[in-house]
RNA sequence: GCGGAGAUGGCGGAAUUGGCAGACGCACUAGCUUGAGGUGCUAGCGGGUAACACCGUGGGGGUUCAAGUCCCCCUCUCCGCACCA
């Protein structure tokens, strides 16, 4: 009996002698072609949890492939280090937010090693390192450069017993994460954007010019509606008294006769103007609402100004209203309601007693003059002056027209798209790299002085201002420009700054003068695959996309995109179908699994309970599967590595058969569509075949067949591989070797079996040769035992004949 | 509300191009093996029937010799966006 499979044992062993980083290390010299494929680094959150052992056994089961295919592949990790869980363990337990993340580094690295994905080490990045971040402040400063970077007053969340900032993820149902009893207000601060919104046509257009195809179209779609490009008008309402203009965004000017009033964001410069107190108090009422809006939707509020701005089509006289729908951060930030015509505008103007005109006739019916609900298609205009008679699209057309000419608007486009707000009031993070001078104003740090260097000693309490700005020593410093006295900016970046260009530094990171070598990037850019979690569909990705554009412009690379190709996996649920969570008690650690079943079996169970792009359930029981299967393997290869065999023709005729089969299979699922799932099912038909026909293979099959499956285990369980590869007396590593080559003539059945229908339904089948004809297949079948009575009695109509594969008879 | 994805045995899933529904695995049942077993092996396993017939891919219609797959209508689930003017 051979030695059983002990998991421990093997991969233990292979951990240890695998550890060598040149071992996956890309060749730049060598002619192969390049194939860059980098999963989405993790957050070092203290271990690894199911969903990073899904990413990484895709992703390495894709690298190890591409090894053997003879790619010479590029294959890094890293860590995504800054954030506010460090902070709150800081402000929880007192640690330090650096020690905190560089132990949970160390553990994760760890867990990965166990696992044996096979990463070159060597270009590992951690951004919280000054040697990464720095370059976040030189890219801040390139921003800078470019008008790209700007700052404004923006809202922020701010709990009024902690005295601080707010992160969304900190604001549960509108109050704060820590007093759940006390609501969230919003602040104006000064703070840092970034002008994401300059490259939002080229972000929308290489969607589909460059994206398409390699992207999956859930992920486009979703970046699509982010960016919300829309075609309209903006049309200036002149205040009545002090002439200052309303400016309005529209996509319907052709209902602008219809309007009834003009309504301004609660936030709208002008609107504090208007208001006295109480309608001040009505509008920081309306703010403050909006912030703790939960899923529930907020009833539309109003409150009149008491001016009247003037219709510049009409001339009309309307009511100027602030509404608690209307938006500051998107178009003008005001808005003219057409109640008749618009469904939101309906509401508000119905509750509030504003009159509603009907201006636009459905293009089969009459116009509608007390209508009951809004009517928001296009039609014929109607009492509009000059523009009456027209059709809706027409009139937009003539009005824009108008507009310009008159020098009251303009068409216009608007994006949903905002500029990207990167300052954060905490500490982990990267320093901004400015300094305010009462003299000088805002100064940027010159480069020669990066990084400027995140202070190690810094007071956690979680609360008051930003933790950098109560030390002294870092926050005070001499201007750059005048020398005098100066302070500091006290913000951090985004983390997403951190992960929009980390793949970039992987290629060369060390590099001390540079963030990174062009021509290094040029050889390997753009990503052949990037996979990761579809949760990052929108912000990560849409940053990642600008960052590269912004590189381009400033020369250091030449791709437009990061990545040619994006995978999105599914999730890892709990065994009762939902995500994972403590507070469900649902969470399964991968090291308990590890240890229990090995890495080998964790790597396959994950890839075979589903497709990779599906949600898959961890269902314990069920991965006694895949483990068995290990062991299956293991033993057919250990007891059949050597000694004689008698060897049976048919038998080995057989087998062979189904071994390139398998190949074919394979490497069909990782050319197409990755489908692991069935790979690993196919290897597990071979092996359920091999032990079949085991007592009758010869030893020359055996010795064809045993190295071929190992080969093809090598990428999803890539410990036994080795193990495996060095019992049956090879050279390693395996996931060096070359992927088998499969043969369609060997691959190919004896007989073709032909299934026999009558009317549709299976009646029987027989065996032919291939190629055999539609007349002998006809005549076969009409001549079949089992069709026969079913024949009887029946007149034929038709016979329809797909050769090598079916023959229908149809009867009457 | 808008947009996207999906619904197949007790469960996870397979069927890639309109051509055998349920590959592979789990669970379950029976037998053999074992001193014993969370072991190994063999067989069975959609419903239904003594066996056939027949029924069966969320529901209803349609196209076709043939539909899980194509078309129309409906229901439900998940995800994203959600007053975007």
């Amino acid at each position: 009996m051979p030695e059983a499979y002990d998991h421990n044992q093997i991969e233990l062993k292979w951990e240890q002698r695998l550890r060598d980083p040149s071992l996956y290390r890309a060749d730049p010299s060598a002619p192969a072609p390049k194939y860059y494929v980098v999963e989405m680094l993790p957050y070092p959150s203290g271990r690894l949890h199911m969903g990073h052992v899904r990413n990484y056994s895709i992703g390495d089961a894709l690298a190890r492939y591409m090894w053997m295919r003879g790619y010479n592949v590029q294959h890094p990790m890293g860590w995504d280090a800054f954030g506010l869980p460090a902070e709150n363990a800081a402000i929880a337990r007192g640690r330090h937010p650096r020690e905190w993340t560089i132990s949970n580094i160390a553990e994760m690295k760890r867990q990965m090693y166990r696992m044996g994905f096979a990463y070159d080490w060597d270009l590992e990045i951690t951004t919280c390192e000054p040697e990464y971040y720095r370059w976040n402040q030189w890219f801040f400063l390139k921003m800078l450069e470019r008008g790209l970077a700007y700052r404004k007053k923006a809202m922020v969340n701010w709990c009024p017993k902690c005295a601080t900032v707010l992160a969304n993820e900190q604001v549960i149902d509108g109050c704060c994460w820590r007093h759940e009893d006390t609501p969230v207000e919003q602040r104006a601060l000064e703070q840092w954007f970034w002008k994401i919104t300059q490259y939002a046509d080229e972000l929308l257009r290489d969607i589909d010019t460059k994206l398409a195809g390699g992207w999956p179209e859930r992920v486009l779609t979703m970046q699509r509606n982010w960016i919300g490009r829309s075609e309209g008008s903006e049309i200036d309402f002149t205040l009545e008294g002090s002439g200052e203009k309303i400016r309005v965004f529209t996509t319907r000017v052709d209902t602008i006769y219809g309007a009834t009033c003009v309504i301004l964001a609660p936030e709208h410069p002008i609107a504090a103007k208007l208001l006295d107190e109480t309608g001040r108090a009505r509008a920081k009422q309306m703010i403050d609402a909006r912030a703790h809006k939960g899923p529930g939707d907020l009833e539309k509020d109003g409150h009149f100004t008491g001016a009247y701005a003037i219709n510049p089509y009409s001339g009309d006289r309307l009511p100027v209203w602030i509404g608690n729908f209307v938006l500051m951060e998107y178009g003008t930030g005001a808005i003219m309601a057409v109640p008749a015509h618009d469904e939101r505008d309906f509401d508000f103007c119905k509750t509030h007693g504003i009159p509603i005109r009907p201006v636009i006739r459905p293009l089969d019916g009459e116009l509608d003059e007390n209508p009951e609900a809004a009517f928001t298609e296009d039609g014929i205009v109607e009492r509009s002056g000059e523009f009456s008679a027209l059709s809706s699209a027409e009139a937009r057309r003539k009005m824009n027209q108008c507009a310009e000419r008159e020098g009251f608007g303009k068409a216009a486009i608007t994006f949903r798209l905002k500029d990207w707000g990167i300052s954060r009031q905490r500490y982990w993070g990267t320093p901004i790299p400015v300094i305010h001078c009462a003299k000088c104003g805002t100064v940027p740090v010159p480069e020669s002085d990066l990084p400027v260097v995140l202070p190690h000693d810094v007071k956690f309490t979680g609360e008051g201002r930003s933790p950098l700005a109560e030390v002294a020593s870092f926050m005070n410093v001499a201007c750059p420009q005048c020398g005098g006295p100066a302070k500091r900016e006290s913000d951090t970046m985004d983390t997403f700054v951190d992960s929009s260009w980390y793949f970039y530094r992987y290629l060369d990171p060390k590099n001390e003068k540079a963030p990174f070598d062009s021509a290094i990037v040029a050889k390997w850019f753009p990503m052949d695959q990037y996979i990761g979690g579809v949760t990052h569909a929108i912000l990560h990705l849409m940053y990642s996309r600008f960052f590269t554009k912004v590189m381009r412009d400033l020369g250091l690379v030449s791709n437009d995109e990061p990545a040619t190709n994006l995978f999105t996996q599914g999730m890892v649920l709990g065994h009762d179908g939902t995500a994972m969570s403590k507070s469900k008690g649902n969470v399964v650690d991968p090291e308990e699994m590890i240890e229990k079943y090995g890495a080998d079996t964790c790597r396959l169970f994950v890839l075979f309970a589903a497709p990779p792009e599906k949600d898959m359930p961890w269902i314990e029981a069920s991965v006694g599967g895949p483990r068995k299967f290990l062991e299956r393997v293991h033993r057919f290869v250990v007891r059949n590595s050597d000694g004689t065999a008698p060897g049976d023709a048919a038998a080995d005729r057989r087998a062979l058969r189904k071994l390139h089969q398998t190949i074919r299979k394979i490497t069909e699922d990782f050319t197409n569509r990755w489908h692991f799932n069935t790979s690993i099912a196919a290897l597990m038909e071979l092996i359920n075949d091999l032990y079949a026909d085991e007592e009758s293979l010869s030893r020359s099959a055996l010795d064809q067949i045993s190295p071929t499956l190992v080969l093809l285990l090598a990428p999803f369980a890539p410990y036994l591989a080795e193990e495996l590869w060095e019992a049956l007396g090879r050279k390693g590593p395996v996931f060096r070797q070359r992927w088998p080559s499969y043969d369609d003539e060997l691959a190919k059945e004896d007989a073709a079996e032909v299934v026999l229908q009558v009317n549709g339904k299976l009646r029987g089948r027989i065996l032919v040769h291939f190629g055999a004809s539609s007349e002998e297949l006809e005549k076969a079948a009409l001549a079949d035992p089992k069709v026969q009575p079913f024949l009887s009695g029946k007149q034929v109509t038709k016979v329809v004949v797909v050769p090598d594969k079916l023959v229908n008879i149809v009867v009457r």
